[in-house]
DNA sequence: CGATTATATCGTACTATACGATAATATAGA
DNA sequence: TCTATATTATCGTATAGTACGATATAATCG
């Protein structure tokens, strides 16, 4: 079974690495692991990018910082908690994650339209089941 | 269609958010692209690195310099022309590709195991044409 | 030998990353 | 209310990452 597992990750990391969008941008890997965190919770503010990112408050708010002044994150205060945060991402900040972590949408409609129905459907039904059970690890 | 590739990079990426491993390391962005290229494809040079990141040529001499000093990668010459260079990941070159860019494997085996026989065959399949017919592309 | 190709190095500049110390502000509890 | 705690922000400082022009070295090609 755990030859499987690796199995599959020579998959996808062999989908990434030949769909990707090309790396023109200069983006640094803490700021998209910053915008992977902020798409994907609710609720999300500094000691949470702090704690995610194994990163002290402080640096983390630095970061948040630049974030805001670059345009990517939008900062807003707790509605109940002024103390804390609440951040969101900004369109240029979805287009950039979007950039930087998913699969070139043309590339990969291109892929999708070589495939028979059946194939197109295992593939979605994959990714479905996937994601959904992932989302429910830990 | 266009809605389908869409829904796709939706699961794409929370497969990853879910299952990736913890950002424990301080590594940039650029070391992380020229590990996944030097990994994928063979008979790498310094040009093909600046080529595939849009930096020039001295610039990604340094990163291989560097990568190299810090034992990531092993630089070889070319056997037929010795001004190339061929570049190879070592073990640590791998391992820390490996906890970037994969799936962990004990929670990526977690989810697995929770799947009914039917549902892996699916997943193994899917990730199995994906990666094949992406390797085609362009 | 001269031209070309592939890589390396030097000097320089700027950005990113990180943390300790300290501060500001909001909330919660005695 | 006063104090403790929680959350975020800022300052000073240090180190590493990123990048490029200019220049150099070395191998190959014609």
């Amino acid at each position: 079974m755990a030859s499987n597992v690796k199995e599959l990750n020579e998959y996808w990391t062999d989908i990434y690495f030949h769909l990707h969008y090309p790396h023109t941008e200069k983006i640094s890997h803490q700021v998209i692991r910053i915008l992977q965190l902020v798409e994907k919770k609710e609720e999300i503010g500094v000691n949470e990018v702090a704690t995610y990112l194994h990163i002290s408050h402080n640096t983390a708010s630095e970061h948040v910082k630049r974030m805001v002044e670059k345009n990517l994150l939008i900062k807003e205060r707790g509605l109940l908690d002024e103390r804390k945060v609440l951040l969101h991402l900004t369109k240029v900040g979805k287009d950039v994650l979007h950039r930087n972590t998913s699969l070139d949408e043309e590339k990969l409609e291109q892929v999708m339209n070589q495939l028979a129905d059946k194939e197109k459907e295992i593939i979605e039904q994959a990714f479905k089941i996937l994601s959904e059970r992932a989302k429910t690890c830990l």
